[in-house]
Formats: C-alpha cells, structure tokens, sequence
DNA sequence: TTCATATATTTGTCACACTAACTATTGGTA
DNA sequence: TACCAATAGTTAGTGTGACAAATATATGAA
C-alpha cells in the first residue's frame, strides 16, 4: 500500500524534471540563446574551469562519455569551444572556450539566473535545504559503486 | 548569489531524476524485464484504465504524443498492447492490453515496487510528503496553460 | 623490449523528448 | 451542401541518454 505511494516519487521527479528542461529549454529558444540547456551547462563549466579534458568535465557535468563528445562537437561546429590537444598526453583533449564561447557566456550567464528563478517561486530557504538534503539522499541511495576504491 | 542557487538545484533535480531512471532501467535489464522504463509506465497505466485512446494515456503518463506513438509501436511489436480502432471516431484508437500483456504487469508490479523501494532508504514517510508537495509546486510553477479552462 | 592492461575518446545502436509539418477525420456553421 | 477550424494520430529532424564496442595511446611489469 504504502509502497505503491512511494513508487509514485519517481513518475514526479521524472515529470517536474521533465517540466523543468522544457521550461528553460523554451526560454532558450524564444530568447534565441543558439544552446540548448544541456549545451549551457557544458559551456558554464568550461568558463569556470579552463583545460579541462573531457573526462574531467564529464565528471563536473554527470554525463556520460559519448554524450559529452557529441556535446562538444555542436559547440565546436557553433565556434564556442575548441579541442586543443594535450601536450603530454596524445589520447586526451584541453577543451577551450573561443572568444565567441566567453562572449556568449556573459551574455547568457544574467538570463539564464532569471530563468531558472521561476521555478522556485513560493518555496522557502527550508523548502531549498529539504529538497536537496532528500535528493542528495536519493542519489547516494542508488549510487551503487563509488568506483570502488 | 541566491539566484546561483536555482540554478544549482535544477542541477541537483536533473542529475537525481536520471539516476533514478537509470538505476531502474538497469534492474530492469538484468532482470530481463523486456521493457524499458518509460514502457514500463505505459504498461502500468493501461493495465489500470481500459480502452484509453492515446491522448487520454498522453495525458495521464505526461508525455507528448510522438513520443506515445513509438512506445505504443514498441508495444505492439512485443505483443503487449493492441491498438483497436475506435468505433465512431476513425482518426482514433482504444488501446488493449494483450493477454500476455496482463500477465507481464501481474509479473513485473511486485519486482518493480522492491527496486524503487531502494530510492527511499535513510527517508521518512514525511520527506516523501516534503518531497511531493515540493515538487508539485515547481511542476505547477512552471506550468504556464493549465489547459485555460 | 614486449606484452598486458588501463585510459581517453569515438562510433554505433536504441530509446525518449520536443518541434514542426502532415494526413485523415470530425463537427460546427454559413 | 460546402467550407473550415479543431482533433487524433503519424512522420521527420535534431538533441540527449545509456550502453557496448572499437580505436588510439599510455603505462607498468616481465
């Protein structure tokens, strides 16, 4: 019984992350942003984090490999990142944000804050500090392996 | 600063709703399930609502209609649903669950109950409640036409 | 040195999300 | 009756997500 309640946490989390994506993802649009949401995230990280590799940065972002491969190729064809190879090592990439990269992050960085502030109307600091507390939990609940060191 | 914040926790929102879903999804493989997650959903919701066209199941599982038109194709294929056409209206069907797809419903519900279960450790019933109610408001925050009824 | 193993990235495949455009049908209305 | 807007569903295109396998390079041990 009470089970059957519980299994209903993952339909809403599913549909208000859902929910969450579109929102922005219509905003990025209407406002001609040229990214998608996915795409901003990388491109955040990378302005906080200069020469990073691919790995690295799927790690910061929680995507997998391929994904962010495929990422990075449409910010590279869109002249906002560059692949510099690694001076040591010849596998590996030093992702770098182009001129064009570090303008548009300025100019998306004020807009993109306000978008995501609407999601979070009528909820208090202790509504922030319970939703994050729970989906840490959630995620740590079914984080099986941490890499088993 | 706060606004920082937003967007950190639409992050956290992200990343948790995949691991849910990925972490059932692998339960559901090596289980050999034989349906996905999302197939899963749909599986579910028809087991409980008989005869539902596709939009009626669209709206109740949340999802666009494309995106039903290839789970319900799925479904067929694998002899679990079957699209009857509707009697008066001919643009529509009634969508039927097979025999075999009773049965793997009556299988699956009590496998799929224990792997969300694992979600929940370390929670109380009142975080789920928090939880909930949470993100309903960020659902209905973002919700712009409630159908403008 | 040579080989086994590990790492960084890419490629391929399938599933799902969102948009837009399209077909067929329905139902109201002039 | 003829027209036309609305509705049900499908198709196509692009992006993302997960997973497996392939490629290239690096590293450590024999």
């Amino acid at each position: 019984m009470t089970q059957e309640l519980f299994a209903r946490y993952s339909f809403l989390l599913d549909r208000t992350a859902r929910k969450v994506k579109q929102y922005a993802q219509h905003q990025f649009k209407t406002g001609e942003f040229d990214v998608t949401v996915d795409q901003w995230l990388v491109l955040k990280n990378l302005s906080e984090n200069e020469l990073l590799s691919q790995t690295e940065l799927a790690n910061l972002v929680f995507k997998d490999h391929p994904t962010l491969t495929r990422i990075i190729d449409l910010l590279c064809k869109k002249g906002y990142v560059e692949r510099i190879p690694h001076p040591q090592d010849r596998r590996s990439f030093q992702l770098h944000l182009t001129n064009s990269g570090l303008e548009k992050v300025g100019e998306l960085k004020p807009k993109i804050l306000e978008i995501r502030e609407k999601a979070w109307e009528n909820l208090t600091p202790k509504d922030f500090e319970e939703f994050k507390r729970i989906l840490d939990t959630i995620y740590k609940n079914l984080d099986g392996h941490p890499i088993e060191e």
